[in-house]
RNA sequence: GGGCUGGUAGCUCAACUUGGAUAGAGCAGCAGCAUCCUAAGCUGAAGGUUGUGGGUUCAAAUCCCAUCCAGCCCGCCA
């Protein structure tokens, strides 16, 4: 918002667009203006031009002072002035500050989570459902509407090979013990087997084609399998705090498949390949297949299904995948066809995201390398505790603070980083609490809802209403200016749907509040006014974590 | 063979979309901070040929080309 007021000022004594950048060091100023380009026109040095340029602009109300540093004039803005500005807004605001109405009367889509029936929630699952959980909050937060789609892989082969490897090897008794383990050895035995004996894909086949027509036996396993998993998966979601719009999965996309394909097939675009319904896209050397010669549906048929529900059913305006990066090609096609079916692809995005790496490789349920969610979620909330015990012992409601801890340290570790690179799984950086962690900042938040209970004692509350020009410290300042990117730093990273964006302002921001805390003491502050200036400043820091953190998915504990 | 990502400090990463000032953090290791609002914190020193080679530019970690390395996709799997 300061900065339009510069931008203003500059475009009176400069031709063409004017962008300013933000100094590396705020030593330097808030805003700066490089005159390398003008060097041209003006028929001078860079350095030259910045010199006059500082010299005659007029200066707007909340910038202190310009001065030229090198070749950039660089802009102060008038701490007091700014931090009035600013902490009286994150006051009047609240849970809003940050918010605004851009999407207002849009509906956005958003597949994430999506975990397979019969296997274990593992790291991709979790990726996607942080990731993607996270976005639909910043959507939230700028006006949008936002529907929460769990789209369960539940249908297609695998599920023919995990029928046919029960009905081999398996046995009720061992199923009711332990489900979704059981349920995994069987498909990597079924996986081991299949390399020694490739006919065993056919038998999957069979019985996929058999379930797709009904038959009493494969309907009856596959529903008592779907029942095993969505136990686990709700117990994980109820951990994390999830909660989904919908539970639709592939099998409810499988009995629209005939209508879509019918749809696709309408335009033209299909052919017959060896018994098989292709699609050609161009500038895909694989075709896109939406019938099987056997006649059952594929992979691609039942997300276009999907989809096609998404845009005529659901009325979404645009549709976001938080899938691993592995898929890319398959939502390039996908949308593709969506494009020639007259849906433009830019209403389409593969939000996606790198793979959870171990020394061995990707995890693999089919090789039985997998980490099980439900195990990290139990270590790091009880590490949470124990930490809880040693720290803060008289604390109240400690297995409440400790679940927010542990899942708070999962989730910010993962949003802390971009989303398109692949993760090394480190469970002891996952489990750590000091440094650039979730914990960190929930520590910083609880610091700050502290020193705000306190004063309380002393009739002390934050109010707009004080001298907001005594606060003079740089680590003040720092903070105040801080504050004032929030929102700016929220559409960053809505923009390019990255989180870490998000976070890592967050990181910033606590390190910048530490450094006041330890340099300004509050409620020992003798000076009265400067006192109540700071107890206002440290509760719009706490309103700002809070609203951060929240906008990642995580609780702000106003203790711990 | 075709395609998509990524390569920055000992380790994990940020900055790359939109080129700009001295390439920033955390972890590990080193030296410190406790009569004082929560030490899950703070301060300091140390740590770099941004994979390599070219090009564009006043200016390149950032854009372009080539090349090497790593991961992934190209299955009648999902």
């Amino acid at each position: 918002m300061f900065e339009q007021d510069i931008i203003q000022i500059l475009e009176k004594s400069v031709k063409g667009e004017v962008k300013l950048e933000v100094p590396p060091d705020p030593k330097l100023g808030d805003f700066a203006f490089p005159c390398f380009s003008l060097a041209k026109d003006f028929k001078k040095s860079p350095v030259q031009i910045a010199q006059d340029l500082a010299k005659s602009l007029h200066k707007p109300e909340v910038v202190d002072r310009i001065t030229a540093t090198g070749p950039y004039v660089n802009f102060f803005l008038h701490p007091g002035k700014v931090a009035k500005n600013i902490i009286s807004e994150v006051l009047k605001e609240k849970k809003r500050f940050g918010s605004k109405d851009e999407g207002k009367g849009k509906l956005v889509a958003i597949d994430y989570s999506h975990p397979n029936i019969g296997k274990p929630f593992h790291f991709g699952h979790l990726r996607s459902t942080i990731i993607g959980e996270s976005i639909a909050r910043m959507l939230e937060c700028r006006g949008f509407k936002v529907a929460r789609l769990n789209y369960l892989g539940d249908w297609g082969t695998q599920f023919g090979a995990m029928i046919y490897a029960f009905l081999t090897w398996g046995n009720h008794k061992d199923l009711d013990k332990e489900p979704i383990k059981y349920l995994v050895s069987l498909y990597v035995k079924f996986h081991a087997e299949a390399e020694k004996d490739p006919a065993l894909q056919d038998k999957a086949r069979e019985w996929f084609v058999k379930l797709e027509k009904g038959d009493t036996q494969a309907v009856e396993l596959w529903g008592l399998f779907k029942s095993h998993s969505i136990v686990e998966f709700k117990r994980i979601y109820e951990v994390m705090g999830a909660k989904f719009d919908s539970y639709s999965g592939e099998a409810d996309s499988a009995r629209q498949v005939e209508e879509a394909i019918e749809h696709v097939r309408k335009k033209g675009v299909t052919e017959l390949h060896e018994g098989a319904l292709i699609v050609r896209l161009q500038g895909f050397e694989a075709p896109l297949m939406l019938r099987k010669s056997n006649e059952s549906s594929t992979y691609a048929s039942r997300d276009i299904a999907a989809l096609l529900f998404r845009v005529h059913e659901l009325h979404a305006d645009k549709v976001l995948y938080v899938v691993g990066h592995e898929q890319a090609q398959h939502f390039q096609q996908l949308f593709a066809l969506m494009d020639i079916l007259g849906h433009p692809k830019e209403n389409f995005m593969h939000v996606s995201f790198g793979l959870y790496m171990t020394a061995e490789g990707k995890l693999s349920t089919r090789k039985g390398r997998i980490v099980l969610m439900e195990d990290v979620l139990k270590d790091a909330i009880s590490l949470a505790l124990k930490t809880i015990q040693e720290k803060n012992p008289d604390l109240r409601n400690k297995d409440e603070v400790a679940r927010s801890v542990g899942v708070g340290a999962i989730v910010f570790g993962d949003l802390l980083n971009d989303r398109v690179k692949d993760v090394q799984f480190d469970l002891k950086r996952i489990l750590s609490f000091e440094g650039d962690t979730g914990p960190y900042l929930m520590y910083t938040h609880a610091r700050a809802a502290s020193i705000v209970e306190k004063a309380k004692k002393q009739k002390l509350k934050p109010s707009a209403d004080v001298d907001f020009l005594t606060l003079k410290h740089v680590t003040e300042d720092r903070v105040v200016k801080l504050l004032a990117h929030f929102p700016d730093r929220v559409g960053d990273a809505l923009q390019q749907f990255k989180p870490h964006v998000l976070a890592q302002y967050l990181i910033e921001l606590g390190r910048a509040f530490n450094e006041f805390y330890h340099a300004c003491p509050c409620l020992q502050e003798e000076n009265e006014e400067l006192k109540k200036a700071r107890l206002t400043l440290i509760e719009a820091a706490r309103q700002v974590l809070e609203n951060g953190l929240y906008l990642l998915g995580i609780s702000a504990p106003m203790e711990m």
